[in-house]
DNA sequence: TTTAAACATGTGTCCGAAAACATTTTTGTA
DNA sequence: TACAAAAATGTTTTCGGACACATGTTTAAA
């Protein structure tokens, strides 16, 4: 095996120091025309290659880097993206990585607020965040574009002019819509009809909800063929109160045809607990995330398909993401949508398995 | 945020010089057992986690790997196993780590024995292998155990005694059966027939085609409420031949209510060729891999379901696994069950990508 | 022509761990 | 008790690159 060129190397093929060549190789100036165009070739004639290794230990600094995301405790979910960044940090803490987490509490805007205003004054490298609240996040976005504060997206989307932040690593909502759509065909009957129900409240200024309408929409629409009905709802709080009841068994009247249920996001354990005490013939039901709740509902067969969001990975490549353009100094893609995941029962293990597998994909 | 624990921080606090530390740490003896429980203690206390960047500096070392699998050229899918390979070394070999590649023709069992021959008398510290012929492979790693040399199995299982593997990275066939049992009965109604159907060489010979009948039998068992025929079929040589059509001309016929198939390897293009020709009733598909003719078949919405083993993935966990092993002396997990991804034409396009994100996984 | 600022280039130390090498202490035996 | 062998412990160099610092050379103003 060839021995890997040095710096070393180079500055004797060129005839100079290593410090003349070190000068080069990060921009530093100082250096006669002449010898920096000899070194340059040099370098790509012997096809220099830096050791990340030797580079990573002389450099001996530590990267500040805060993740602003909602506090586990109130929201599970929230867990599994901070799993995905501890377990990236198992190996970038040997680059000097670090990070400090930054828990906004859920629907509290000024606690949101106090934590970008510690994250400003921080002296982060980059920030790493779950922009939840659109109008704030924006604000912030704004003050970290003006510090010159580099910030990283995950989870959800925000639309920003040139693109200022670093990428974005979550899913395609439009197309999550899609294959929940495709999936309920596949257990229908021509005639049959299909509902769309969001759990959520705001649903009308929740781009990424409605994204998963149209997407759902679109396909049958795309399927005449198969002359799909679409029922489109949404009920704000899904609490097996009174008022839920009534309202799914109003549907499932108004509707007899209606073989699938699509819910647009975690919440569709809520759905099932009434479900199945009206204990009608079975409906085929598609929703989101492997949260506890839905995973008994999985198992026990009353969910048909979770579509898995990758929250793990997304954590995992957002801190991955982050040493790549810190110490790597790497190109990295603006948009990383994640696999869109069909979880069934039969497959459900692997992906609540794969964070095992995860902390050695250093 | 604290400073790391270094050596030198335990050899001050336990009153020692920085070298009878890095005795105790790498066993190489020389050391009073009054010192080394006192050493030891420290480390335990101060949290001492090694730095492997310098670590693997100091080292400076290179770790000879070899890995054994078919020749891409012949089978395009082994060029998913050997791309996951090359991406693992993006970043494994800052530390050293090399590969070569031994690629045996398919069908050549001498070859096969060539390149093991080179391997055992190649000085490796390690091999990455596909254990495709039984017996072959149960020979060569008889031998590697006697060398004491290290090995890593990926797609194909061995048994092997005293679980002298490193580790097993692959899928799990039995499950992918039951799976795949699922996905098509989702899509049937109760009283329908299901075929299973081999389109390969001495299938009773192959255990992983065994387990995945078993997995699909097994699911139809457990649900018996369903009522659904199994029916059990293989056929040889599945050419766009007439007698391949004349076979499934001749099941279609036998089984009026046959409503789904599903094929055990990533053949099932064959099937779709002879199929779409026949134009009968919409017949679900199932079948494995993202292989280009499965590809445009499930484009074309001729095959609804194909369940990826993660090829490109497995090579990479190879990869990974060697490093953890050799490079952060890490115990790893024996079986390692990739995912079961449940791929259709809506959400083919991110397995596809995925090999993009991976380069930066460390 | 002198001289200091500006520029070009060279040298040395450091990062943390590994391992060769050097020194001190203990042990056993004459 | 003397002394060499063995065991225990300490010191130094090395890995490749980053960067501070030192030295040498050119340029321009006095």
């Amino acid at each position: 095996m060839k021995k890997r060129i040095r710096i070393i190397d180079i500055a004797e093929k060129a005839g100079v120091s290593k410090g003349t060549v070190d000068r080069v190789i990060h921009k530093r100036g100082h250096v006669s025309p002449e010898v920096k165009k000899r070194i340059l070739e040099v370098m790509k004639e012997l096809d220099y290659r830096p050791n990340v290794i030797a580079s990573a230990l002389a450099y001996n600094k530590s990267w500040k880097i805060a993740a602003l995301l909602p506090n586990p405790e109130n929201d599970a979910f929230w867990m599994q993206p901070k799993s995905g960044i501890l377990k990236a940090l198992n190996f970038t803490s040997d680059y000097g990585m670090n990070v400090d987490f930054y828990h906004f509490q859920d629907a509290n805007k000024q606690h949101f607020q106090n934590c970008c205003d510690q994250i400003l004054s921080g002296a982060y490298d980059a920030v790493l965040i779950a922009p939840l609240y659109y109008k704030e996040s924006h604000q912030f976005l704004n003050e970290c574009d003006e510090l010159g504060l580099k910030y990283f997206l995950f989870n959800t989307f925000l639309e920003r002019t040139d693109l200022s932040f670093q990428c974005y690593i979550g899913q395609d909502s439009y197309q999550s819509g899609v294959l929940a759509a495709k999936l309920l065909d596949f257990g229908i009957e021509n005639g049959d009809a299909v509902m769309i129900l969001h759990l959520e409240k705001g649903v009308y200024n929740a781009k990424h909800l409605l994204a998963k309408e149209q997407g759902f929409q679109n396909y049958f629409i795309e399927h005449p063929n198969r002359n799909i009905q679409i029922i489109k709802t949404s009920f704000e709080e899904p609490k097996d109160s009174p008022a839920f009841r009534k309202f799914i068994n109003y549907q499932l009247k108004s509707y007899p045809n209606l073989k699938g249920i699509f819910v647009t996001t975690s919440r569709i354990h809520h759905l099932v607990n009434v479900l199945s005490d009206i204990h009608t013939k079975k409906i085929k039901l598609v929703g989101f995330d492997l949260i506890s709740n839905n995973l008994t509902d999985l198992r026990a067969e009353k969910i048909d398909f979770l579509i898995n969001q990758n929250p793990v990975k997304q954590g995992y490549l957002g801190i991955l993401n982050i040493f790549e353009h810190l110490v790597r100094k790497k190109e990295i893609a603006k948009i990383q949508h994640l696999p869109l995941d069909v979880v069934m029962q039969e497959n459900v293990s692997y992906y609540l398995e794969a964070d095992q597998h995860m902390h050695m994909m250093i």
